[in-house]
DNA sequence: CGCCCCTTTGACAATTGTCAAGACCTGTGG
DNA sequence: CCACAGGTCTTGACAATTGTCAAAGGGGCG
């Protein structure tokens, strides 16, 4: 109902990696499976409803429309599991920050986006989990917030909220270590 | 129906990325949506029965049963995708090749997986692919299958045609750099 | 036989990680 | 109200991994 949610996976040897991360109102589970290697762990303050696992899988059983729904939140999750596997493999530390950073923005603040006007908002986790997040360490996420800092793209407070005074320089930043 | 498809993304600079891997007997394409962000491209030959997007869509609409089964598949291709995000995001280059090739094993022989005999299959990537999956470049990757090849963990014929003696040592390489 | 593509290998450079220290922020208790 | 303690974040020096550039080694097909 309200929160951010980590999806996170863990090795053997201790290193972990986010794989997803779910804003409300989505669903959070596994339909189909009693179990998964997928730990869900609370961001912030998360409120949410959560059912049964059998009073769920019958209740996508008897309404066609609720598993439609369901169906679609997974071809979304896919499309961004894709979406950030090519950041992952393909991207340099600058632009997985920028990256980051940007689809922070779409999901806090999705109409704001369109207009050019500047933004502001809290990123929901700590500079541990934007690593974990990113495939990166610690310093070097602080690293590459502050160069984008000095550079005038972000304004922090706090080390948690971000104002991005110019949208396009963020975005050419997803794609570019320094335009 | 038979054959490898690559999912494919690319950025405007000519980077690209493999974002997910899909063999026979998938299902192809993106529901509810006239276009995505991801190409679909053969890998080796392929054969497949392809259906006009509107009339997939009334198919899917009119049959609970296939809609069912296309959720569970995207359920299935979500599950591997954030799998494949733990390897981009932590794993070493060599933790990422030996993954790579204990995936094809498994699409390839899902059952000789349990037995401990030796598994021999062919790689339906070239070099230039898989390093488009994993996130590194080619030269990266003919060093690391080179490496598993000196240490014995795998046997290599023609550049294609791999055989595992011990799926053990392979395993153990997919989470640390030298078991 | 020779050409083309793919792959391997080597030397070197760049990016990112590691380790260590110090700054900052926040809440708590004096 | 201030000082302190804990966690969090930043910064720096250096090391390790991976990328880049260049050249050479196969293998298959005309």
């Amino acid at each position: 109902m309200s929160g951010v949610v980590k999806l996170t996976r863990l090795m053997a040897d201790g290193r972990q990696q986010i794989v997803g991360l779910q804003f409300a109102p989505d669903f959070v589970g596994r339909p189909f499976r009693q179990s998964s290697e997928v730990s869900a762990e609370a961001a912030t303050e998360v409120k949410l409803c959560s059912f049964p696992k059998e009073v769920m899988d019958e209740m996508i059983a008897a309404s066609p429309d609720l598993e439609r729904r369901l169906y679609q939140q997974a071809l979304d999750e896919l499309d961004e599991a894709r979406e950030w596997i090519l950041t992952l493999g393909r991207k340099s530390a600058a632009e997985k920050v920028a990256s980051f950073l940007l689809m922070i923005a779409e999901n806090v603040d999705p109409q704001a986006l369109d207009g050019d006007r500047p933004i502001r908002f809290e990123i929901p986790l700590k500079r541990a989990d934007i690593a974990d997040f990113l495939g990166l360490t610690i310093e070097t996420v602080s690293r590459q917030i502050t160069k984008l800092r000095k550079a005038g793209v972000i304004v922090v407070e706090n080390n948690r909220t971000v104002t991005v005074p110019d949208l396009g320089r963020l975005r050419r930043r997803c794609e570019t270590d320094a335009g």
